[in-house]
DNA sequence: AATGAATGAGAGTTCATTCAT
DNA sequence: AATGAATGAACTCTCATTCAT
């Protein structure tokens, strides 16, 4: 009983914090990262200004903080699909996808800022809090490689470099996130959507080959 | 004489204009949007302050008019491409995608902006010059989609809905700017990269299939 | 039995309240008072914040007491040098130097966070905190000017107004402990430097006179 | 006379900025560093905010280079009545004492904010910043002791280290400027203060040696 | 007409103090 | 009684735009 005391608090800490990192992400989804102030962070999460301070040191923590904790939310996703050793290359491949298109589905908000983030030109945070995003990101690419490079191992898939497999992968995804990113469908069916488009890249575009 | 008098004055009037346009875009790409100050582009112009808001009525307008400047000349090379009716509509495709790569290779910076701007949950600009990127991006996407349409008409493509494909196309496109626009890699070629994703896009990643 | 609890909470108290002294004084040195923050001298302390407010009310209070307590110290230390009676007003005076420079080699820090309010022009303490400190000043300076003015009347001084020769006399220290304060010379031996200064003071600098 | 005319802009660019440095001193005068606000600055020299930070870079830069403008004026005065080879050591040194009075009286602000600057533990200003003015100091003592230097050579004054010397008649200054600096004596003759202590100095405390 | 100095609203961040626990 | 998380007013500094010259 008494050794639960101290984690009352700790999760009250953890709520709170994650409290303020999903004001900001609403915030941050709606205005952008320079169009979001603290001010606005403080009065849609309800905490004062004083308090978020508390809670991070600032607002390049925040945006660090939350990308991180949705972009490991969407790593453990995809690499449970891609570790169902089970399935053939291809089969995890489609698992990925899937497991991507739920998350995507149900963290829009936060896919609309982290493009924005990864695609941005500006250098909106410290080298530091980058990198961690940065790695954070090569290692989700990381599982698509593992997977095309067994796939082609296996002569399942076409001789290319994985890299190369995974970077077009990769795209499709994105291209499928496009249309919220830009906002120009705000509701479609992002799994039909990405069904569609593996069968398309597993099978080609042209009819004869 | 006298009529060409205004017509001196109008060539330089735009010469000008495109030489402020020309500094920003530089100073965008390096900085970005937020990170780009009006002072800066006055100095990498070497224009006044003064000067460059008889040009624009400010910011955003140079940010609006460069890459509409921009975004008119890569569309127009891409609609040269999709013209070559003598051209079957893969071939088509084909020419377009390589019209883009000669683009992109040309013109790195604005590409990195182009998909900062695209791809930012910002709102950079007022709605209504927004509204007229959206229009010019929208005008480059149905270009594919109309090739598609008829490669589909044809039989020549899968029985997919156009819309898919030429979006599908579109992240090809995408994936192969990527490495620029999140600075991993600098210098590659890009030519051959969209050469051996439009093959893998043709045939499919699936050797059996 | 019963009459010494109290005074063992006392004592307590007053321990607790000069170990929280103790702690700001050597966070005042090192930070200044504006570079100094509550919690870090909650933390120098290890005392909780919310405590340190229970033995004083505020910032401004635990400099104007540890000041205090310092300085009354130090005045004791100086009294007690002057009120020699055996000894003649110079050799009075000598010994309150050399009290000084005791206390000054053993309470570097405080020397500088003294010498620092003395001469700031901010406004650090409030009206009432400030009169206190002065008061304390003004008896130590007081003590000297009595030992000079016997020392005139005696005839063993040249006749000037004691309070001129009282403060060229605080002049020296005070030029003794500059080294310490400005940083310059972090160790140096104040006792023979003292000692050399008040030769000089005593006879002059030139050699004919 | 055209060669006049950015001579114009010029003056009236310094003219400003000596009308901010003068504002400033004011206000740091009465208020201390931190007590001072950019606000006050800008309502004191009324001039706007922006305005400025045109002129400095920020409260730090004001400050130095206030610090900076007065030292040097002082510094030269100070040097001056230090070259009039056609004196002894000790005029010399009696000139250079009233030169200071001399400036003392008239810029009484700044030498309370001086002071405080000097004696102050607070790192107020960026090692670069403070570097500079530590380098101005050390120039101003080093004219004192050159003086004294001679003056030791010639046999004029007691062969101590010229560098304790100047010390010593620095603290002197230095105690002749505590009245204004700890605000007990708003007015009183610093030039016959100032005569009388040197006269003390070169003589000595003491009669009978 | 051409300029660039002047403007000031608004941004992110700190910290002495309080008070619910 | 003891605590330390919560608070928000106040700070310094930036920069798109204007307008007197």
């Amino acid at each position: 009983m008494t050794d639960l005391a101290p984690s009352r608090k700790e999760r009250e800490y953890k709520r709170r914090r994650e409290e303020i990192l999903g004001a900001a992400l609403s915030v941050f989804a709606e205005r952008g990262y320079y169009g979001t102030t603290m001010a606005q962070i403080s009065q849609q999460s309800e905490y004062p200004l004083g308090t978020i301070y508390k809670y991070f040191t600032g607002k390049e923590q925040i945006f660090h903080d939350m990308v991180m904790d949705r972009g490991i939310r969407l790593g453990r996703l995809i690499a449970e699909a891609a570790s169902r050793k089970e399935l053939s290359p291809k089969e995890r491949a489609y698992a990925c996808l899937m497991a991507n298109a739920q998350f995507l589905r149900n963290n829009q908000a936060f896919v609309r800022v982290y493009i924005s983030l990864r695609s941005s030109v500006d250098m909106i945070l410290a080298p530091d809090l980058n990198a961690d995003i940065n790695r954070m990101h090569d290692r989700m690419v990381a599982v698509y490689t593992e997977i095309f490079q067994e796939g082609v191992d296996k002569g399942e898939f076409r001789p290319y470099p994985a890299e190369d497999l995974s970077s077009l992968f990769y795209g499709v995804i994105f291209s499928a996130i496009w249309p919220w990113v830009s906002g120009s469908r705000e509701t479609y069916d992002i799994e039909s959507w990405l069904n569609r488009s593996f069968e398309l890249l597993t099978k080609g575009f042209c009819v004869s080959e």
